[in-house]
DNA sequence: ATTGTTGTATTAATCACTTAATACAACAAT
DNA sequence: ATTGTTGTATTAAGTGATTAATACAACAAT
């Protein structure tokens, strides 16, 4: 796990952001292992604190759950996961669709201009 | 011109932000006036400061002009404004299949994801 | 029982943004 | 020349979120 930060908003929600992409997209892999907050934040190069704050908020996500001594691990529910997958994807295409309306994009015209990036 | 605040990023930008849009989709006609500062502002429901930084960040944009004492408007260059409207809409396209991608989606299944949420 | 590894809690420091008060400057209108 | 309307500048203080430093707690392993 690599982490890369800017300065537009806070650390830690760059991490929740990178971990739960990570898992929704599967590349952690459903109850395995997290490694520990320490070595997190070492390779993150952030505060312990920081990453804690990251990996408390995905905990209230349902993303990982803690056992108190033996650590983290990813949430082994596969349909939620499947689930948040879809309702992202859901908000991120609604996202979209507004940001290029207020651009004054119709959503007729939304298609082709799609078509014309992915090619 | 009505605004309205969420608290997840910088007032001033949000402004920034809102009159971008307008000016761009031309929803804010090139070359027309731009209301004072102070009016603004009780608008918002901002300080006066806080409307003038918006308006400053406008103006290193080249999206609005200020003359000195009557007033500031909307820039009257037509093809600076469309330039600026095909970037950002280039810029939310690419930022789009960035997020989608890293959801896990294939860049070829973007478009048939794209027609079942517009029908 | 002791040690080491894990997560947790508390408090403090830092930082960016916002707000505020106030003064200044330009110039059009009169 | 005076007044009113506009934008600008300066300084300070308040506010909340973020980050940091440090100590504490749980428990598995030995």
């Amino acid at each position: 796990m690599k982490f890369q930060f800017d300065s537009n908003s806070p650390i830690y929600l760059q991490i929740v952001e990178s971990f739960k992409s990570s898992i929704l997209s599967g590349e952690l892999a459903p109850g395995s292992k997290v490694q520990p907050v320490r070595d997190l934040a070492l390779q993150a190069g952030v505060n312990p604190n920081t990453m804690q704050k990251a990996l408390a908020e995905l905990e209230r996500l349902e993303l990982v759950r803690t056992e108190r001594t033996s650590g983290r691990f990813i949430t082994d529910q596969n349909e939620k996961i499947e689930k948040m997958r879809k309702d992202a994807a859901d908000a991120e295409i609604q996202s979209f669709i507004q940001r290029m309306e207020k651009l004054g994009y119709e959503k007729s015209s939304l298609l082709p201009v799609m078509e014309e990036a992915l090619k």
